[in-house]
DNA sequence: TTGGAAAGTCAACAAGGCTGACTTAAAACA
DNA sequence: TGTTTTAAGTCAGCCTTGTTGACTTTCCAA
């Protein structure tokens, strides 16, 4: 921690300590190994189905909107269509996404999971939640705050639009 | 923030509102969009030199500790030596990075970054940092505490020693 | 009725992980 | 001294997941 922890008390803003390249290169390898161990758990949960991270975020994603279209998740994920049917095709033979026709618009795919994949959603997510749950036990309500900030802060625009989207409409 | 900020004052760390699902959930998708964001930056550089992530990685970790063996960098990285090798090997023949025979074991081999080697760091750090600043800039330094509070505590034991190692050591 | 959007498919390719088998050189050990 | 272990590197082959480009099918809407 050295001085990083105790400078900030400061509430001005004005402690520009914290913007000096060491500080910023620790900020960066935070990151890096931070992001090796949120993703460690489900992928080893994942390795045992046969399945990647493309089919984690898919997963995840569908779950979070239940009945979006394949354009909407594309948009979500940021890779081309090929990428992701690839990936959604062997979801959809395995019994864990349901794609239904469009109501309105019969040339839309509306994606959902089935209870198979409500189960598997379950495991992945349970076992992220555990790390970050005591991850937030650790550093305690304040740091959790802050955390959330400034990852927020580093998004892009268009990618914090989609975050932002559905933060406030569940609990 | 809604009230994820107001109940931060809390000192106790019994606030339990920040372990709801909803929340810890919140937390994952920052940390998956913040990702993104991250690595966008360097992964625009790099594209234009027909590098990748992996050459990134190699070269942000030879660069922090100049001399460092080749089996000191894979512990780091994380990656099979075949894997390191291949991406290793392209950048000592592009010029970037040297390696050097042990002189007390001359087993090993000690990776340094040549003055080009050095260039592409400084420029692929500065566009993360640019971004990691302007993050910082925004969220305050309370956030910032937090923010590396909870990376910490979400690394892998092992990963945060490697983390910490080099933590105080700079500057 | 025709243009264009949404979805899906096929083919080919590249990066970057992985395993396994093997070589070379040098250090460490018995 | 001779043997074993270690560090590094190499070759071959495999997988996932990303990319482009070309193409079809469906079907809404002007």
């Amino acid at each position: 921690m050295a001085e990083g922890g105790g400078g900030a008390a400061s509430p001005g803003g004005e402690n520009l300590l914290f913007l000096t390249d060491e500080q910023l290169r620790k900020g960066i390898e935070a990151m890096f190994f931070a992001y090796r161990g949120f993703t460690a758990d489900p992928d080893r949960i994942l390795e045992t189905r046969g399945y990647g991270r493309a089919h984690h975020r898919a997963i995840h994603f569908i779950n979070r909107q239940q009945g979006q279209t394949v354009n909407t998740l594309l948009a979500m994920l940021g890779v081309t269509k090929q990428s992701l049917n690839r990936v959604l095709r062997t979801l959809i033979e395995d019994g864990l996404v349901e794609s239904r026709v469009g109501r309105k618009d019969k040339r839309e795919r509306h994606l959902f999971l089935t209870e198979d994949g409500r189960a598997l959603e379950r495991a992945l997510s349970e076992a992220q939640r555990v790390r970050m749950r005591a991850a937030y036990r650790a550093a305690g309500p304040a740091a959790v705050a802050g955390f959330r900030q400034v990852l927020e802060a580093m998004m892009d625009p268009d990618l914090r639009r989609h975050y932002q989207a559905m933060k406030d409409s569940g609990t």
